[in-house]
DNA sequence: CAGTTTACATACATTCATGGATGTATAGTG
DNA sequence: CACTATACATCCATGAATGTATGTAAACTG
């Protein structure tokens, strides 16, 4: 056939990885075939070997078109003493609703946490995949410290400890949500359970997560004194 | 070949089934071909599909050999007023101690995370998956439930967010620590992450937690007055 | 102890995905 | 306006995996 022009060629090579994205997270990589791939495309594997050199080159390119949820820079830890809770909170929030919201962002996680399997063709993967948890958890870990040094108290564990638990929660929820979209509404559970873990660390007054008016209790035994960050609510969406 | 007693060939299944364990978390179950199994479990094809419809059988009986860690009850409703809470942290430590320790439970859980694609074939994984995190939940919430009443205060958040919470932390720090065994202790981090998040419910003093002498602040500004659980601290091993 | 079933091994047919070779018409280029 | 590199489509050879069919010897059964 004709030869097409560059534009052209781009616009064939991202249809490519469009169909490459749908029959992955329908069918599992492995089970997607290049012919299946080009058919979809309205090409043929002619067109995936010009532009990529296989299967596992394919992947790779349609995993670099997006940023994956943990990826996005939470920088959170706020060089200028900005409330840096107040900044994470808001960040994690922004990196929830895209994953909620964005088709693609969701079906490329979705194709990388449960229709791939992490052999060693797709080694890169997990390496992608380790390097963003350290980067998020060093974020994590640089604004609680900050956080906690502003509020002038101690953590109870580590930081780090603290922002590989804040890590592992956030991961968790959106795994789950992943594998059930429609069991909870991702935002807004994120959100309080960030609240609950923050307040767990001290860093957050649980009389301030959204219940209405905490019941006085009838025999209050012990008692607990700690400053508190005050930071603001923000207006919950609910 | 000779025919085999009874024993024998039982004896050839479950060693067509520890092959396909080890074989399944090195190269991904995809990329393993029945040939391999047999190969590597010193018999034929011929012997797999004597014992098995076809890979996705011998996949699924590779599962039912195990419990995996989120499976296993947690039961930690205690009718009895035992100290729910209590009962829930040691049933959650002794899940996650199975998990770093079995190593067959470790093997098979990681291929069900990290190898395989959750595809039409391997369905029963994805509702295996659903179901487990279902009843684990459900536990949770009876657990919290409980412990809220017992300590007579109200959760910030329902006891069902408060438990899928509480899941999807567990859940991801099993899922990040499987991905790097190395990279953090699971036993003792899971405690300390449970920790900070049961005192995110307010369901435990922070004081408590594992760090040395908690330093008193200089400006207290906002004060907690509310009941705490006062159970035990189990003896921390470290 | 003859017959039958079992527990495999072996052989075979089929499918199919891959990768490379080759064809080809056109977009760029000087 | 030749000419070359491009952007594919088509064809072909290969191998590998699967599933089935068949062979077989020993264990089990009456």
């Amino acid at each position: 056939m004709a030869r097409r022009t560059k534009e052209e060629a781009l616009a064939t090579r991202h249809r490519l990885l469009d169909a490459a994205e749908l029959l992955f997270q329908a069918h599992g990589v492995s089970q997607t075939s290049l012919q299946q791939i080009a058919h979809e495309a309205g090409a043929t594997r002619g067109a995936i070997y010009w532009h990529f050199k296989d299967k596992a080159d394919l992947f790779n390119a349609m995993m670099e078109r997006v940023t994956l949820p943990f990826e996005a820079a939470t920088r959170a830890a706020g060089n200028a003493d900005r409330d840096p809770l107040a900044e994470l909170e808001h960040a994690i929030v922004a990196m929830l609703r895209r994953t909620a919201q964005d088709a693609q962002v969701r079906r490329v996680f979705d194709i990388a946490t449960h229709m791939v399997e992490y052999t060693g063709e797709m080694a890169s993967l997990r390496e992608r995949h380790l390097a963003a948890r350290e980067a998020c958890v060093a974020d994590f870990e640089r604004a609680l410290t900050h956080g906690a040094r502003r509020a002038a108290l101690r953590l109870p564990i580590s930081a780090r400890a603290a922002a590989q638990g804040m890590h592992a929660l956030l991961s968790g929820l959106v795994q789950n949500w992943l594998l059930e979209p429609g069991a909870f509404e991702l935002v807004r559970a994120g959100r309080r359970s960030l609240r609950v873990y923050l307040a767990g660390l001290g860093l957050r007054d649980n009389a301030q997560l959204p219940r209405t008016h905490p019941r006085r209790v009838a025999h209050p035994a012990t008692t607990l004194s700690r400053r508190i960050s005050t930071d603001r609510i923000r207006p919950s969406e609910g």
